[in-house]
DNA sequence: CTTTTAAAAATTATAGATAATTTTCGCTTC
DNA sequence: GAAGCGAAAATTATCTATAATTTTTAAAAG
């Protein structure tokens, strides 16, 4: 069992604060209080102020000194940042990491496809979606990239969570049927393409505010 | 005058570690001990770690739990990855600012890149560089792209100061000169393709290791 | 002369305490 | 009822202290 040795408690809070951000337990603008999450987890506030430092560099959290850290608040902007940011990245390791792809890591990658397609909640999707493209760019072997890609799609899921807070339909996902395809086929630049594209899909939602009524949601859905 | 109301002492501290490390005062796996550091600076250590969770963000050092921090060491491998990890974000970024630019802005990116072709050390040159590409990516309002872009510039300056420890020649700088004419005129792509290959120039210079031999070292230089 | 071992020193990670600052909340005034 | 004011409470940022762990040093054994 992975012990956890090798583990601070501040990267333990960072990731477990990252998580409910991302799900959206954290809402956008909550004040982050030290010693209040200190005293959850039974520690003293100084490891809750390093995972805030860690929160922030990810663009979850915003510190403002003196005043607190709150969560980071966002919008159709910053969505589309993160977008494009995930076309330009992920094209990127796709073209190097496709020489090192394997059949098997792409009958993996098939099968975290059809576990998204079949997926009956909007948080079961996103795990096997962020598993297909972690499963085709991790054999790029290019380290700082790839954790750049991990804090967009943080972000991405985020989004996502904010905008489909309820009602999930099942859909087919023929991007990546067709990247795995064109990968399969050694056309490395028409996977590139396609995923470039899949990523920056902008899907919409009705969601309803905190006020009663309805607006539009806005997140990547690929 | 700035007031430093705004800026901890970890932030303070993390800005001064981090200039070392990029100048090279500050070797690739040297130890950075908390406690030194805090004496340094006449803090005790809380702050020196929350510093040192920016800096392991920030790509410049890694964190050994329970056995300390040490200032991120680099090769080729790596100068390749954040030359086409600049290329892709910067040429996002250019296409973005493109429509925002006015000649005013260019003005400035020109007299930029003469105080470039005019620096007689490695340093002026890199400052004037690095203000050149932050003048023509900034119009694009895209802060998420913009500070990615400004980590991967502090990792392109470090290689450039531990290839080039002396001997900088002068040189006019014909790539700046060819985006600016481009985007003068419009002609956005063609300026955008022109810095996607100018910063994956890695130039080579012989550098003098511990042992007294030479050997060759590799940065961007773009 | 290398390897092993054990004690000593240094270092990290966290807790608990405190000063400074900001936020909250009730009271007054308009 | 809104706006301003001023304690009181809460919160942040930092320091000092301490337990746990790692690294260094030096002596002992092979």
């Amino acid at each position: 069992m992975a012990k956890e040795r090798d583990d601070t408690i501040a990267s333990r809070i960072s990731r477990v604060l990252a998580d409910r951000i991302i799900r959206g337990e954290l809402a956008p603008d909550a004040r982050l209080r030290q010693d209040h999450i200190a005293e959850e987890f039974g520690t003293s506030h100084v490891p809750v102020r390093e995972a805030f430092r860690r929160l922030e560099a990810q663009g979850l959290a915003i510190n403002l000194p003196r005043r607190g850290v709150r969560v980071a608040s966002f919008d159709l902007k910053e969505v589309r940042e993160v977008a494009e940011m995930r076309a330009a990245l992920e094209g990127l390791a796709l073209r190097h990491a496709a020489q090192h792809l394997t059949p098997a890591i792409l009958d993996a990658a098939e099968e975290a496809t059809r576990e998204g397609d079949a997926a009956s909640d909007v948080y079961a999707w996103e795990e096997a979606n962020r598993r297909f493209h972690r499963l085709i760019l991790a054999p790029s072997g290019m380290a700082r990239l790839l954790a750049a890609i991990d804090d967009l799609h943080a972000a991405s899921a985020r989004f996502l969570f904010s905008a489909w807070q309820s009602g999930w339909e099942k859909r087919t996902d023929h991007d990546h049927r067709a990247i795995l395809a064109a990968l399969r086929q050694g056309r490395t630049d028409e996977a590139a393409a396609i995923l470039q594209k899949h990523v920056q899909w902008i899907g919409r939602a009705p969601v309803r505010t905190p006020s009663g009524s309805t607006r539009e949601a806005f997140a990547i859905v690929g």
